[in-house]
DNA sequence: CAATCTAACATTGTCGACAATCTTGAAGGG
DNA sequence: CCCTTCAAGATTGTCGACAATGTTAGATTG
């Protein structure tokens, strides 16, 4: 039966552009990830509302739920900020990613459907394609890395998972692609790992997707851990 | 009757108090884990406003938040309403705490310190005393329960996983806890596995904790599946 | 009598104004 | 010269009013 998980998202995503707020609210988040606002840029409401030609009103509260995402961080009577994670926590992110995706991936092997599947392996073909086509940039890649988790996730079936990796992980995850241009240095790599996840899924094989997702993710982590260590930057106050 | 979970955060939320929007959020998110709010029913704005003797504007800033929250859904020029699970979302969440908690609990057995243990053993014993003395009465075995868990994820130390287990889940399974008194059927068996855990994380065998604690829980879904299962209620329309 | 249309009502969305608080920069004293 | 104090400016928090939309009950018509 129609599970209903994911074809409604495009009717509310129209529903939800009815109102200032909704809309500002995913400008915002487009800003963020996009990084036309850095991680902890300061937001200045009458500097937002009249960007945007709107009231403070309806921004405030799009300030509201991007908070309860924790994409932004407000001081009572000081103002909103754009979050800035430090490395231990983006690593901490990849450590849920791995739990979480992990599982995502062992549900993805019991529920996804044949077509499903097949769309996903020509999605690595093209990638394969790109990756050959255009050496160098990397910026694709990374694109569709996460297009390809993302599908996985979808695949899951399983809409509290859906939202947590695609709401509260991924826009960070898409955020600090931009801070330090983390992951993808190896894409080659990554899509062999893509392929064996993919391979797993498509023989049922639940126990080895879920272990071969949670090694990619790790190796994933130690990268980005070992370039932070390299560099022993202390990110620090780039902020007003 | 304190429900103040969060211990640590005191200061914080001394510094949230200090607006009516987040007074009001902390307000709203007490009545729905309470009751007073039920699933699926509609938050008036007027109605909520004169309730709490606020204007609609700080109402509405605290609603974005708890959309944000996911522990309420809005549709635009129509209204908010609390969540309403179903019994397949109630599940899925149980599954996401598998992974999640699985994660936390390895990561507890790493990081946790020795003063945090014996302080959770100690919690344990406190338990056990309460299970003998109010043979019936399970309530206090179920917020036991959460505490438990609550604990177990500061001391994974990881301040994402913290959030998304904290913000995000255990609200609901609270919320849900009133709903149909789900888990904390079997109090002692429940408190045997949370020694077996506290022992594995004790003697620092991360994996075996994890272990320990995917298993706890899933004991606790099948179990919450198999009382859904005997009733065969489609839980449905309790609202407008 | 049932179905449909309409108009009155209630609710949500947006705005501008005012109050409370924080930030700043300069003046004064040690 | 540096630190403290304080006042002016700017920003955030709150409110009431108005506009836009959804809901509902009654009237009209077949």
């Amino acid at each position: 039966m129609n599970t209903d998980v994911k074809q409604t998202t495009a009717l509310e995503i129209d529903q939800e552009s009815r109102t200032l707020a909704d809309r500002v609210c995913k400008q915002i988040v487009t800003s963020i990830v996009t990084g036309e606002l850095l991680p902890g840029q300061k937001i200045s409401e009458p500097g937002l509302a009249k960007l945007y030609g709107i009231s403070r009103g309806p921004l405030r509260e799009a300030i509201r739920r991007l908070e309860g995402w924790r994409l932004i961080e407000r001081k009572p009577h000081v103002g909103a900020r754009v979050v800035q994670l430090s490395a231990r926590e983006l690593i901490e992110i990849y450590r849920v990613r791995e739990a979480l995706e992990g599982m995502a991936c062992r549900l993805a092997a019991e529920h996804m459907t044949a077509e499903e599947i097949a769309s996903l392996k020509a999605l690595l073909d093209s990638h394969e394609l790109s990756i050959e086509q255009q050496e160098g940039r990397s910026y694709f890649q990374k694109e569709g890395d996460l297009d390809f988790h993302y599908r996985i996730v979808q695949g899951s079936k399983n809409a509290k998972l859906q939202e947590l990796l695609g709401a509260d992980l991924y826009h960070l995850v898409r955020m600090y692609r931009y801070q330090f241009s983390v992951s993808s240095s190896r894409p080659k790599r990554a899509l062999k790992e893509h392929r064996q996840i993919i391979d797993a899924i498509e023989s049922r094989d639940a126990e080895l997707a879920e272990m071969l997702m949670r090694r990619h993710i790790s190796a994933a982590r130690q990268n980005i851990e070992d370039k932070l260590n390299a560099v022993t930057k202390p990110q620090g106050e780039n902020n007003g």
